[in-house]
DNA sequence: TTAGGATATGCATATAAGAGGATATACTAA
DNA sequence: TTAGTATATCCTCTTATATGCATATCCTAA
């Protein structure tokens, strides 16, 4: 992937916090609008940019459609989804987000059809 | 600097080759118009664009005007500018970029007055 | 089959970049 | 002052992003 694409992934504020929620695990696209608190339109086609950028994959669980972080090949990708990890605490959104997304996920431990197992299995929270 | 504003200075392949050259030490416009082989008002506007973001600051010289990087405050700045100087390898331009450079600052050493003296001294070649 | 939830897409619009030509500005040298 | 070099800015055009509304599509459940 060329330099300037990848740096353009990450160019927005909405697709930075949906890859650092993405690193905690796979989500729905419901679920990124209750996070983000942003409209369904506007989620989704933020995650086809990634999708067609090659960032995300998407695979439909019933009615959901479940995106995941592709595994990042590129080390400078690696490297800044990481330093957003490490740099949460620098930015309110990234915690705050994180802690909804556990939140989000605690509900789904008490209430398995709420969403695709996919999302709650193998996650830390719950 | 908020992330997304960060981000957007990487995500143009001019700006990323003028940050990976301004990595090696300052440069005057016609310099790089020389290195990447662009007109002068794209390198302008380009060094501009990165002047108004914080990144580079410029100071005339004589009837230069030389560009330096402003020292990086941001942990993701820096370890995105010392990203590209470990990647070179992987990115054709920059291995050539450098080595223009050098040939130019090779050329300042024989004829000292075709640049400020702060692009050729506290250099590693020449 | 019908209704409804979840998601994607088409269309329109506003704004930001990117590029190029022409010109203005700042400086030097003669 | 004049000419010439280096650089910035103005204007215009094209393209990419971002956003919202409406609607289409896909799936489930009744």
């Amino acid at each position: 992937m060329e330099l300037d694409k990848l740096y353009k992934c990450l160019s927005d504020i909405q697709r930075i916090r949906i890859l650092n929620l993405l690193m905690q695990g796979a989500l729905c696209v419901c679920h990124f609008q209750e996070i983000l608190d942003e409209s369904q339109v506007k989620v989704s086609k933020q995650l086809q940019y990634l999708k067609r950028m090659g960032l995300v994959s998407a695979q439909r669980e019933g009615m959901w459609m479940v995106y995941s972080l592709i595994n990042p090949s590129h080390p400078l990708l690696v490297a800044n989804l990481n330093a957003l990890v490490a740099l949460k605490e620098f930015h309110p959104y990234f915690t705050e987000d994180i802690n909804k997304r556990e939140i989000i996920l605690k509900r789904f431990t008490e209430n398995k059809a709420e969403c695709p197992k996919v999302v709650y299995q193998n996650s830390d929270c719950g």
